[in-house]
DNA sequence: ATTGCGTTTAGACAAAGTCTAGCACAGAAA
DNA sequence: TTTCTGTGCTAGACTTTGTCTAAACGCAAT
Protein backbone atom coordinates (compact mmCIF):
# COMPACT_ATOMS: atom_id res chain seq x y z
CA UNK A 1 0.00 0.00 0.00
CA UNK A 2 1.44 3.59 -0.74
CA UNK A 3 2.60 5.50 2.13
CA UNK A 4 3.02 9.71 1.95
CA UNK A 5 4.97 10.69 4.57
CA UNK A 6 2.76 13.45 6.55
CA UNK A 7 5.01 16.01 6.16
CA UNK A 8 5.53 16.03 2.55
CA UNK A 9 1.61 16.73 2.11
CA UNK A 10 1.71 20.43 1.75
CA UNK A 11 4.84 19.99 -0.57
CA UNK A 12 2.57 17.85 -2.50
CA UNK A 13 -0.27 20.04 -2.71
CA UNK A 14 1.51 22.28 -4.69
CA UNK A 15 3.44 20.37 -7.16
CA UNK A 16 -0.35 19.21 -7.72
CA UNK A 17 -1.32 22.71 -8.47
CA UNK A 18 1.24 22.96 -10.70
CA UNK A 19 -0.22 19.84 -12.67
CA UNK A 20 -3.21 21.43 -12.60
CA UNK A 21 -2.09 24.32 -14.24
CA UNK A 22 0.05 22.85 -17.14
CA UNK A 23 -3.26 20.65 -17.80
CA UNK A 24 -2.34 16.79 -16.65
CA UNK A 25 -4.31 15.42 -14.56
CA UNK A 26 -2.08 14.58 -11.18
CA UNK A 27 -1.90 10.88 -10.72
CA UNK A 28 -0.14 9.28 -7.85
CA UNK A 29 2.46 8.45 -10.31
CA UNK A 30 2.90 11.81 -11.87
CA UNK A 31 2.96 13.72 -8.58
CA UNK A 32 5.61 11.12 -7.42
CA UNK A 33 7.74 12.09 -10.29
CA UNK A 34 6.98 15.54 -10.39
CA UNK A 35 7.94 15.75 -6.72
CA UNK A 36 11.86 14.07 -7.28
CA UNK A 37 12.15 16.48 -10.42
CA UNK A 38 11.44 19.73 -8.83
CA UNK A 39 12.72 18.88 -5.25
CA UNK A 40 15.71 20.98 -6.24
CA UNK A 41 16.55 22.39 -10.17
CA UNK A 42 18.58 19.38 -11.84
CA UNK A 43 19.48 17.57 -15.14
CA UNK A 44 18.10 14.13 -14.74
CA UNK A 45 17.96 11.41 -17.47
CA UNK A 46 14.46 8.47 -16.96
CA UNK A 47 16.69 6.08 -15.41
CA UNK A 48 18.01 8.47 -12.59
CA UNK A 49 14.48 9.69 -12.00
CA UNK A 50 13.11 6.01 -12.10
CA UNK A 51 15.49 4.69 -8.92
CA UNK A 52 15.24 7.84 -7.41
CA UNK A 53 11.39 7.72 -7.48
CA UNK A 54 11.46 3.94 -6.39
CA UNK A 55 14.73 4.81 -3.97
CA UNK A 56 12.45 4.02 -0.35
CA UNK A 57 9.46 2.30 -1.94
CA UNK A 58 8.78 0.81 -5.60
CA UNK A 59 6.37 3.25 -6.38
CA UNK A 60 6.72 3.52 -10.66
CA UNK A 61 6.88 1.40 -13.11
CA UNK A 62 9.66 1.71 -15.75
CA UNK A 63 7.32 2.85 -18.38
CA UNK A 64 5.51 5.53 -16.32
CA UNK A 65 8.42 7.08 -15.91
CA UNK A 66 9.33 7.50 -19.55
CA UNK A 67 5.58 8.42 -20.56
CA UNK A 68 5.40 10.95 -17.66
CA UNK A 69 8.50 12.86 -18.80
CA UNK A 70 7.43 12.71 -22.20
CA UNK A 71 4.73 14.43 -21.07
CA UNK A 72 5.93 16.74 -18.94
CA UNK A 73 8.21 18.01 -21.69
CA UNK A 74 5.37 18.33 -24.19
CA UNK A 75 3.44 20.13 -21.82
CA UNK A 76 5.77 22.65 -20.83
CA UNK A 77 6.66 21.53 -16.89
CA UNK A 78 10.11 20.59 -18.08
CA UNK A 79 12.35 20.70 -20.81
CA UNK A 80 14.48 18.19 -22.93
CA UNK A 81 18.09 18.44 -23.29
CA UNK A 82 20.05 17.18 -25.73
CA UNK A 83 23.88 17.02 -25.27
CA UNK A 84 24.53 12.88 -24.36
CA UNK A 85 24.07 10.79 -27.66
CA UNK A 86 23.45 7.81 -25.24
CA UNK A 87 20.29 9.44 -23.19
CA UNK A 88 17.98 12.01 -22.83
CA UNK A 89 17.89 14.47 -20.35
CA UNK A 90 15.26 16.65 -18.76
CA UNK A 91 15.80 19.73 -17.03
CA UNK A 92 13.72 21.06 -14.15
CA UNK A 93 14.78 24.35 -14.68
CA UNK A 94 12.36 26.54 -17.18
CA UNK A 95 13.65 30.01 -16.64
CA UNK A 96 15.39 30.63 -19.95
CA UNK A 97 19.09 29.86 -19.75
CA UNK A 98 21.48 27.61 -21.61
CA UNK A 99 24.09 24.87 -21.02
CA UNK A 100 27.38 24.04 -20.84
CA UNK A 101 28.39 20.21 -20.91
CA UNK A 102 31.41 18.23 -19.79
CA UNK A 103 32.25 16.17 -22.66
CA UNK A 104 34.94 13.89 -20.61
CA UNK A 105 32.51 13.89 -17.12
CA UNK A 106 29.53 14.11 -18.34
CA UNK A 107 28.19 17.39 -16.37
CA UNK A 108 25.85 19.55 -17.64
CA UNK A 109 25.75 22.93 -16.13
CA UNK A 110 23.38 25.86 -16.79
CA UNK A 111 24.78 29.33 -17.91
CA UNK A 112 22.87 32.40 -17.25
CA UNK A 113 20.87 34.11 -20.43
CA UNK A 114 23.03 37.26 -20.02
CA UNK A 115 26.60 35.02 -20.10
CA UNK A 116 25.25 34.32 -24.23
CA UNK A 117 23.99 37.00 -26.21
CA UNK A 118 21.77 35.27 -28.46
CA UNK A 119 20.39 37.91 -31.51
CA UNK A 120 18.97 37.95 -34.66
CA UNK A 121 17.30 34.54 -35.22
CA UNK A 122 16.28 33.24 -38.87
CA UNK A 123 12.62 33.23 -39.64
CA UNK A 124 11.03 30.01 -38.91
CA UNK A 125 9.80 28.59 -42.77
CA UNK A 126 6.64 29.27 -43.86
CA UNK A 127 4.02 27.64 -41.71
CA UNK A 128 6.75 26.75 -38.75
CA UNK A 129 6.97 28.00 -35.31
CA UNK A 130 10.14 28.11 -33.49
CA UNK A 131 9.68 25.69 -30.92
CA UNK A 132 13.26 26.50 -28.79
CA UNK A 133 16.68 27.65 -29.61
CA UNK A 134 18.93 25.33 -27.62
CA UNK A 135 23.06 26.77 -27.39
CA UNK A 136 24.99 23.95 -25.52
CA UNK A 137 28.74 24.81 -24.90
CA UNK A 138 30.84 21.82 -25.27
CA UNK A 139 33.83 21.70 -23.02
CA UNK A 140 36.62 19.56 -21.97
CA UNK A 141 39.87 19.35 -20.05
CA UNK A 142 42.60 20.21 -21.61
CA UNK B 1 37.34 -9.07 -54.38
CA UNK B 2 36.77 -5.40 -54.28
CA UNK B 3 36.09 -3.01 -57.04
CA UNK B 4 36.62 0.35 -57.84
CA UNK B 5 35.04 2.11 -60.58
CA UNK B 6 37.50 3.63 -62.89
CA UNK B 7 36.09 7.21 -63.21
CA UNK B 8 36.25 7.75 -59.01
CA UNK B 9 39.52 7.31 -58.84
CA UNK B 10 40.76 10.83 -58.87
CA UNK B 11 37.79 11.31 -56.39
CA UNK B 12 39.54 8.52 -54.47
CA UNK B 13 42.91 10.17 -54.44
CA UNK B 14 41.61 13.51 -52.95
CA UNK B 15 39.89 12.04 -50.73
CA UNK B 16 42.91 10.05 -49.65
CA UNK B 17 45.17 13.00 -49.75
CA UNK B 18 42.04 14.43 -46.67
CA UNK B 19 42.43 11.44 -44.93
CA UNK B 20 46.33 11.66 -44.43
CA UNK B 21 45.82 15.51 -43.82
CA UNK B 22 43.96 14.74 -40.74
CA UNK B 23 46.57 12.08 -39.61
CA UNK B 24 44.02 9.09 -40.86
CA UNK B 25 45.45 6.51 -42.14
CA UNK B 26 43.70 5.55 -44.87
CA UNK B 27 42.33 2.18 -45.52
CA UNK B 28 39.84 1.19 -48.17
CA UNK B 29 36.70 0.99 -45.88
CA UNK B 30 37.73 4.68 -45.11
CA UNK B 31 38.11 5.99 -48.03
CA UNK B 32 34.92 4.09 -48.97
CA UNK B 33 32.96 6.28 -45.85
CA UNK B 34 34.59 9.10 -46.67
CA UNK B 35 33.69 8.89 -50.27
CA UNK B 36 30.18 8.47 -49.30
CA UNK B 37 30.27 11.11 -46.78
CA UNK B 38 31.84 13.91 -48.93
CA UNK B 39 30.07 12.66 -51.87
CA UNK B 40 27.82 16.56 -51.06
CA UNK B 41 27.54 18.00 -47.94
CA UNK B 42 24.87 16.15 -45.60
CA UNK B 43 23.62 14.97 -42.84
CA UNK B 44 23.68 11.34 -42.31
CA UNK B 45 23.37 8.75 -38.88
CA UNK B 46 25.60 6.22 -38.96
CA UNK B 47 22.52 3.57 -40.07
CA UNK B 48 22.73 5.84 -43.55
CA UNK B 49 26.31 5.56 -43.97
CA UNK B 50 25.85 1.59 -44.06
CA UNK B 51 23.49 1.23 -46.14
CA UNK B 52 25.19 4.05 -48.61
CA UNK B 53 28.08 2.70 -48.77
CA UNK B 54 27.16 -0.86 -48.88
CA UNK B 55 24.34 -0.32 -51.54
CA UNK B 56 26.23 -1.83 -54.70
CA UNK B 57 28.19 -4.01 -53.00
CA UNK B 58 29.03 -5.24 -49.34
CA UNK B 59 32.15 -3.22 -48.98
CA UNK B 60 32.32 -2.17 -45.05
CA UNK B 61 30.59 -3.57 -41.82
CA UNK B 62 28.81 -1.98 -38.76
CA UNK B 63 31.09 -2.13 -36.34
CA UNK B 64 33.28 -0.19 -38.55
CA UNK B 65 30.95 1.98 -40.37
CA UNK B 66 30.58 3.16 -35.88
CA UNK B 67 34.26 3.24 -35.46
CA UNK B 68 35.24 5.18 -38.50
CA UNK B 69 32.71 8.21 -38.30
CA UNK B 70 33.62 8.61 -34.28
CA UNK B 71 37.18 8.29 -35.57
CA UNK B 72 36.58 10.91 -38.46
CA UNK B 73 34.62 12.99 -35.95
CA UNK B 74 37.28 12.63 -33.46
CA UNK B 75 39.90 14.03 -35.72
CA UNK B 76 37.99 16.77 -37.08
CA UNK B 77 36.85 15.75 -40.43
CA UNK B 78 33.08 15.40 -39.38
CA UNK B 79 31.01 17.11 -36.80
CA UNK B 80 28.73 15.39 -34.66
CA UNK B 81 25.07 16.72 -34.71
CA UNK B 82 22.61 16.03 -31.74
CA UNK B 83 19.15 16.69 -32.52
CA UNK B 84 17.43 13.52 -32.48
CA UNK B 85 17.50 11.71 -29.08
CA UNK B 86 17.12 8.11 -30.46
CA UNK B 87 20.44 8.81 -32.56
CA UNK B 88 23.30 10.71 -33.21
CA UNK B 89 23.88 12.39 -37.13
CA UNK B 90 27.30 13.29 -38.60
CA UNK B 91 27.51 16.95 -40.72
CA UNK B 92 30.12 16.50 -43.24
CA UNK B 93 30.27 20.37 -43.90
CA UNK B 94 32.74 21.26 -41.30
CA UNK B 95 32.37 25.44 -41.67
CA UNK B 96 31.01 26.93 -38.91
CA UNK B 97 27.10 27.32 -39.20
CA UNK B 98 24.31 26.17 -37.12
CA UNK B 99 21.03 23.79 -37.73
CA UNK B 100 17.27 23.89 -37.69
CA UNK B 101 15.71 20.71 -36.62
CA UNK B 102 11.69 20.29 -38.05
CA UNK B 103 11.26 17.71 -34.60
CA UNK B 104 8.05 16.33 -36.72
CA UNK B 105 9.47 15.46 -39.70
CA UNK B 106 13.13 14.81 -38.78
CA UNK B 107 14.60 17.25 -41.54
CA UNK B 108 17.89 18.64 -40.36
CA UNK B 109 18.84 22.17 -42.44
CA UNK B 110 22.25 24.06 -42.15
CA UNK B 111 21.88 27.49 -40.95
CA UNK B 112 24.30 30.08 -42.17
CA UNK B 113 26.78 31.34 -39.42
CA UNK B 114 25.44 34.87 -40.05
CA UNK B 115 21.96 34.48 -39.78
CA UNK B 116 22.68 34.05 -35.77
CA UNK B 117 24.23 36.31 -33.59
CA UNK B 118 26.39 34.91 -31.24
CA UNK B 119 28.89 36.98 -28.80
CA UNK B 120 30.56 36.85 -25.33
CA UNK B 121 30.22 33.33 -24.85
CA UNK B 122 31.23 32.86 -20.83
CA UNK B 123 34.51 31.68 -20.23
CA UNK B 124 35.39 28.19 -20.04
CA UNK B 125 35.92 26.72 -16.67
CA UNK B 126 39.41 26.74 -15.17
CA UNK B 127 41.54 23.78 -17.01
CA UNK B 128 38.94 23.28 -20.12
CA UNK B 129 38.73 24.37 -22.91
CA UNK B 130 35.81 24.88 -25.33
CA UNK B 131 35.14 22.14 -27.94
CA UNK B 132 32.55 23.69 -29.60
CA UNK B 133 29.49 25.83 -29.23
CA UNK B 134 25.92 23.62 -30.94
CA UNK B 135 23.14 26.09 -31.85
CA UNK B 136 19.85 24.27 -32.98
CA UNK B 137 16.91 26.40 -33.58
CA UNK B 138 13.95 23.95 -33.22
CA UNK B 139 10.85 24.14 -35.25
CA UNK B 140 7.37 22.68 -35.75
CA UNK B 141 4.29 22.89 -38.11
CA UNK B 142 2.10 25.08 -36.21
C1' DA C 1 58.61 -16.24 -45.46
C1' DT C 2 57.80 -14.36 -40.72
C1' DT C 3 56.67 -11.20 -37.39
C1' DG C 4 54.04 -7.49 -35.53
C1' DC C 5 50.68 -4.04 -35.21
C1' DG C 6 46.80 -1.70 -36.56
C1' DT C 7 42.29 -2.61 -38.92
C1' DT C 8 38.23 -5.13 -40.07
C1' DT C 9 34.73 -8.48 -39.28
C1' DA C 10 30.62 -11.25 -37.67
C1' DG C 11 28.03 -11.76 -34.30
C1' DA C 12 27.12 -11.50 -29.46
C1' DC C 13 26.01 -8.12 -26.29
C1' DA C 14 24.38 -3.79 -23.72
C1' DA C 15 21.50 0.04 -22.81
C1' DA C 16 17.83 3.30 -23.77
C1' DG C 17 13.53 3.55 -24.89
C1' DT C 18 8.89 1.69 -26.87
C1' DC C 19 4.99 -1.35 -27.16
C1' DT C 20 1.23 -4.43 -25.69
C1' DA C 21 -2.49 -6.31 -23.30
C1' DG C 22 -4.74 -6.40 -19.25
C1' DC C 23 -5.60 -4.29 -14.66
C1' DA C 24 -6.27 -0.03 -11.69
C1' DC C 25 -7.49 4.45 -10.83
C1' DA C 26 -9.47 9.38 -11.22
C1' DG C 27 -13.21 11.92 -11.73
C1' DA C 28 -17.98 12.44 -13.20
C1' DA C 29 -22.54 11.23 -12.56
C1' DA C 30 -26.31 9.25 -10.16
C1' DT D 1 -21.37 6.15 -1.74
C1' DT D 2 -21.48 3.39 -5.62
C1' DT D 3 -21.16 2.88 -10.33
C1' DC D 4 -19.32 3.93 -14.70
C1' DT D 5 -16.06 5.27 -18.36
C1' DG D 6 -12.09 6.62 -20.20
C1' DT D 7 -7.47 7.54 -18.94
C1' DG D 8 -3.36 5.87 -16.74
C1' DC D 9 -0.36 2.20 -14.92
C1' DT D 10 2.19 -2.11 -15.06
C1' DA D 11 5.32 -6.15 -16.17
C1' DG D 12 7.75 -7.77 -19.34
C1' DA D 13 8.66 -8.59 -24.13
C1' DC D 14 10.50 -6.19 -27.79
C1' DT D 15 13.16 -2.80 -30.89
C1' DT D 16 16.83 0.02 -32.04
C1' DT D 17 21.20 2.14 -31.66
C1' DG D 18 25.48 1.48 -30.65
C1' DT D 19 29.56 -1.26 -28.34
C1' DC D 20 32.48 -5.18 -27.46
C1' DT D 21 35.10 -9.34 -28.39
C1' DA D 22 37.90 -12.60 -30.43
C1' DA D 23 39.52 -14.11 -34.57
C1' DA D 24 41.15 -13.06 -39.10
C1' DC D 25 43.21 -9.89 -42.23
C1' DG D 26 46.60 -6.70 -44.49
C1' DC D 27 50.56 -4.57 -44.98
C1' DA D 28 55.12 -3.00 -43.82
C1' DA D 29 59.57 -4.13 -41.99
C1' DT D 30 62.65 -7.60 -40.91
Amino acid sequence: MRQVHPNAALEREAVIKMLREHHITPTQQRVDIAMALFERPQHVCADQVLVQVNAVESLVSKATVYNTLGLFAKKGLIREVLVDPARLFYDSNMTPHHHMYHTDSGILEDVAPGQVQLGALPDAPEGMVVEGVDVVIRVRRV
